[in-house]
Order: structure tokens, then C-alpha cells, then sequence
DNA sequence: TCCTTATCAAGAATTATTCCAATTAAGGGA
DNA sequence: TCCCTTAATTGGAATAATTCTTGATAAGGA
């Protein structure tokens, strides 16, 4: 369920009365609610194509771009790859795994400011901050002996 | 100049001798020396061309994979905005200028290892760290009163 | 219920980047 | 120095993620 209009953020730019609750809106929130893997526009177009299969691409994308407006969705983009979404709100950096390619949260130990945890120079001014890792995630660190391999060749 | 090729790290990928030297890699490098305002493709194009009219667009883009893949270059993703490419290779963080989308490099003089700031789960392997923040640049934070007027609506 | 207006759907358009094939040139060896 | 092999360069075509356009549809306030 797409939280109702009056909780959300509200700035100059976003419509008077809120989002408006479609039946597309909700499939795609839920469809991102569902499964936190970080699933790109095609992606969430396939789940949400299996409910409704009427839903087109460029829905899902107008879609995705409302939520994200309305900051109830995060984007999350990594190189040139196509961008991902994510419905966590909490603050988080994200790992991505050069082995197969998913994106772990992770979560801030310690509500910090940039500026305590940085050494930034004077003047600037700082509204966000966006922390990324590369490396492997748990499951491709340490491989599980049964599977009988070791972590296959990176993405390139 | 580009360093040569017995000084640069080199990886099973890369080519034996090192990176050739072709005249348009030296002048795509050196306009990204000239210049540290993380110009993308297309401005690294516009500026060699002005002095190597017959460099073609593909090259440029050949000559930054190649400086990239050769750690001679870093290329700088924002959100899907054109890649843009920076030659310092000191590592610092970015600030990336909502209001004149410009680039700020912000050296990390005392950074905290991660795992002081970040809560990371156990298993996971940390090849490298990558911190963005969107914000004002000190120029668009504090505008020149002489210039008569705030700083413009951000680009979109 | 009706009306206004935002949203949807399908396909076309856009744009950053990569691919392709023919030509050119780097740089090691004779 | 000249030659030869091989990689780099060019220009144009191709690709792919995303956005735009237009007519049809539906949300939600009156």
C-alpha cells in the first residue's frame, strides 16, 4: 500500500494533492516492497506484468520515477548499468558484488554527519551523502564447499 | 605525457607492453590534465579536436576506456548524466553541484575506515569505497553579491 | 454521478555509448 | 632505417536504457 498523500514529503514542485493511487502505482510499490533485491525498471515491468498484464514499460518507468519523487523509492545506479530500485528508506550504503552482481544494504552503525565522519573544506554545503562499496558479498566470499566451485568469473 | 608503460599497474588483463602511445591518447590525456573540471566525452572531443581536427568521437572514447582501464584515469558516474573523467587519482570523495553541476573534488584528508561508520555485516570483502555528495559547491554557497543575483535554478 | 485532469499504453524518438570493417600507424626486430 | 605484425583509428551503423508523444482511460473531488 502506497502511503496515503498527507504523510508524504511535500515540496513546491510535487502536485497539491499528493500522489495519486493508481492501480499501476500500487503494483509497482508492492512489486518493490516484495523483494528487496534491487531489481531494475525491466525487472519490476516482469513481476508486475505476471499481476497485470496490461502494464507497459513506459508505465513502469513513469511509475518508478513518481515514487522516487514522492521519496517513498530510492534509485540506485552503479557504472552505466541500468538503474535499480530500492523501498528502503533507512540511510544505507550500498555493496555491489563484482561477482554476481547484487547490491547488499548496508546500514549506518551510528547516526553520523558527513562532516564528522569527513574532513570536508569550508563553503560547501551538503544535502546529501551517498556511500558506495564495491567488492563481494557474503554468499560470493566465502563460497559454499557444497556447491563445489569457486565464485565465477566477474560480471565484466 | 603519458607515464610510460614499465610505470603503470599492471593486471593480467592488460596488454603486456603496456598502453601504446598514439597521439590522440596523449592529447586526450593531456586535455584531462589540462583542465580538472570533469569534462565528459564530448568536451574531451570538442578539445582535443580544436587542436586534432580529424580525432573522431569513437577515439575519445577508445583513448578514456583505455586511460581508465590503464588507472591512469578515473571516470565519475552521476545518476545517468554522460560519464565524466577526472585525471586526479589522489583519492577524495566528489561533490557533485545541484545549482551549477559542476564537480568538486573533496580530498578525504582523515577518512574513517568503514567499518567505524558503516555496520557491515561479517563475510562480506570490501575491495573499494566510493563517496558522492550532492550539494552546493563553495561558489554557489556563498554567491558573489557583485554578481547581483542568487545562485540560478538548479540544472535539472 | 459527473467533470476535470492526471495517468496509462503503445510505439516512436532520443542519446550515450559500443560495435564494425576498412584504413592507418606504433614500435620491435632485421 | 625499413619492414612487419598487430593494435589503434575512423566514420558510420547499431544498441539499449530511457523519455517523449498522443489518444484513451480512470482517479477522486464537487
Amino acid at each position: 500500500m502506497i502511503p496515503p498523500a498527507e504523510t508524504l514529503p511535500k515540496d513546491s514542485s510535487a502536485p497539491k494533492k499528493g500522489v495519486r493511487q493508481t492501480e499501476q502505482r500500487k503494483a509497482v510499490f508492492e512489486a518493490l516492497m516484495a523483494k528487496a533485491d534491487h531489481p531494475n525498471a525491466v525487472d519490476v515491468f516482469m513481476r508486475v506484468k505476471s499481476r497485470m498484464p496490461s502494464i507497459s514499460l513506459a508505465t513502469v518507468y513513469n511509475c518508478l520515477e513518481t515514487l522516487t519523487n514522492a521519496g517513498l523509492v530510492r534509485t540506485v545506479n552503479h557504472d552505466r548499468e541500468p538503474s535499480r530500485y530500492c523501498a528502503n528508506l533507512t540511510e544505507h550504503a550500498h555493496l555491489f558484488c563484482t561477482n554476481c552482481n547484487s547490491i547488499t544494504d548496508l546500514p549506518l552503525q551510528n547516526p553520523m554527519l558527513p562532516e564528522q565522519v569527513w574532513n570536508l573544506p569550508p563553503g560547501i554545503t551538503i544535502a546529501r551523502q551517498e556511500v558506495a562499496f564495491q567488492g563481494l558479498c557474503a554468499q560470493c566470499s566465502t563460497p559454499d564447499p557444497a556447491s563445489g566451485s569457486a565464485p565465477s568469473a566477474p560480471l565484466s
